[in-house]
DNA sequence: TTGACAATTAGGAATTACTCTTATATAGTT
DNA sequence: AACTATATAAGAGTAATTCCTAATTGTCAA
């Protein structure tokens, strides 16, 4: 792994590369330079890096591209498959009171969150590796998708 | 549960405030009367409510109550173990291409997000009634700790 | 190869969520 | 009752994201 974080081979890169202008295809969405860049951007990267850190690599080679571009595409391809969300929501952050051990269950298109409480997984084990590197102060299981009322509004 | 989505009983509601009040105590953090309401306030909600759904419950009864009290006692409720931050981090949202199934740890010093593999967790099994209720698109087990670097500097 | 057209872009304005600053008020202590 | 550290309201400031519009550009069909 270098200074810039990439840890994909050039062989790797074109074989996703390929994958992605195939998957655009299949989802009927222009394989724009911009998009290309920003896939590839994120491939090279291993920093799970934010819009505006994507956007100030991709400057240099597209000088005049926006962050809202950035933005957008980087939406897109989490939409496709192409890249997940691995923190934030761009929502605004929720609470709950602390009542007892439980799971959340968010739903993508009302936002609701609904609690679950499935015992397995107050006490899933971690890897003895993480737990003498680093110090765990919360661990979640954390499951995304569609609630049974939206669900039930499919017709 | 009633259309406000309490959940609670009066004397839980009691009992939790009256440990409320001794944890506040035990910390040397003043008992206001705002700080107070929106504890009770997020025990009485089942919706995991954000800031500003907070802040116009609490308006009710305290109309001078800021937005920006709001959000600075919540803040300060989960770092007592009062309340949880169920989603969001208020940090920008951070990405990765989807190179494999693997997991997250974030630092909460340094926010540095580290990519770990621990095999149990990619076939982790849901609840036949969760899978039955809502269609899951996503399952995540998210760690988050101090990090190898940040804990080295603490001296 | 060339048009036509729908999708995508840049740019800037607007919005949303959150944080900071400062002067005032107040809980907890003495 | 008075003192003092903490907390608050109000509004300005900042960061992240989205919206709007006009111009541009892939893609597809001829």
């Amino acid at each position: 792994m270098n200074k810039e974080g990439s840890v994909i081979s050039q062989a790797e890169l074109d074989k996703k590369t390929k994958w992605f202008v195939g998957k655009c295809r299949q989802m009927s969405l222009k394989v724009t330079p911009q998009r290309l860049a920003i896939y590839r951007e994120l491939l090279r990267s291993d920093k799970h890096p934010s819009a505006e850190m994507v956007y100030s690599k991709i400057k240099r080679s597209f000088p005049g591209i926006s962050l809202d571009t950035v933005n957008r595409t980087l939406m897109t391809l989490s939409e496709i498959g192409a890249a997940n969300i691995v923190e934030g929501s761009g929502d605004a952050r929720r609470y709950d009171a602390g009542k007892g051990e439980h799971q959340h269950f968010k739903c993508v298109k009302c936002k609701r969150i609904i609690d679950f409480h499935y015992k397995p997984f107050d006490d899933i084990r971690l890897p003895s590796s993480i737990n003498k590197k680093f110090k765990v102060l919360r661990k979640t299981v954390y499951l995304e998708g569609i609630c049974d009322l939206c669900l039930s509004e499919i017709h």
